[in-house]
DNA sequence: AATAAATAGTCAGTGTCCTGATTAATGGGT
DNA sequence: ACCCATTAATCAGGACACTGACTATTTATT
């Protein structure tokens, strides 16, 4: 019996976790426009015309992904996407007017649901929890690329 | 300009984190068997024989995705899946000896992965860190029964 | 025993998420 | 001007994760 008790594994929670955020959303934001669908219509609200890599690495999403996202977007005629006149490589992205009225009904709609989903924590506890999950996140990114962020003991 | 803050958004920084535990999982752990794999594998050495749906239970997986799961830890012929034969409706489920070593070899991978992961936080804050996010999903998902876990103001 | 409700599992469809390989465009070095 | 490294985006392939519809079996009701 080596079997382990899951619930001291922070992959476990983290799953976990992620459900159940996806559970409120569903019920309380939308079931047509995803978490990371926001997170890409939030970004171009405050950065217009920013191109698709960028906008990705805002949000937290690789080159693949945050492809196959803004391609539903744009089938929800909720983005535009126009070639860089400049730099023939790049799309430059733009909300609709579509797109803008929806990032601001979800918006308001997500404050709503945050405030459930952290409900149970003070508000002491909900700023160690954003702190101590950002820093966990933000060590082990560290560690993808070790040379630039680490100073010390390189080997 | 109406646009959130992303790092206070529990849903974002809830996606991060399991990003962050994928990376690293990849790279201490294993890059063939997945850290939901191995959580179902660690849930088949505690009780042998359970049936799928069980198994699903017990590592928060839904009827479809827990199929899934299974049907590649079958493939890979970790896994063993027998008819119930008190009922016929049921697969009853065990380890095969390869499914076993490969526990055994990941649950040290895994324990080394969590001691990293969990680096940048002191005893005192990880105990923190699992209680927060727990109370958080556990209060999100009884949400989705809320005949069942609460008592007060039915509506 | 026939019918109905509940349960276990499958299947179709959609949407993240990743890696690795490929294509197209840019920009530096010669 | 030409080669080459870099960079933006796409594509193929695989894995998780959900909902809703369906099949098969069991169990409860009548």
């Amino acid at each position: 019996m080596a079997a382990v008790d899951l619930t001291t594994h922070p992959g476990h929670l983290a799953r976990r976790l992620q459900q159940a955020h996806h559970l409120l959303w569903n019920t309380m934001v939308s079931e047509e426009i995803t978490s990371p669908q926001f997170a890409v219509l939030n970004t171009l609200v405050a950065e217009p015309g920013l191109d698709q890599r960028t906008v990705g690495e805002r949000v937290g999403l690789d080159r693949s992904t945050i492809a196959e996202v803004i391609s539903r977007l744009i089938r929800r005629e909720l983005l535009d996407k126009v070639r860089d006149p400049q730099d023939g490589r790049r799309y430059l992205l733009h909300l609709t007017d579509e797109g803008k009225r929806t990032h601001r009904k979800l918006t308001v709609r997500t404050a709503r649901m945050n405030q459930v989903f952290l409900g149970p924590l003070s508000a002491a506890e909900q700023s160690v929890f954003f702190d101590l999950i950002q820093r966990v996140s933000d060590a082990a990114e560290g560690l993808r690329n070790p040379a630039e962020a680490v100073g010390a003991a390189g080997g």
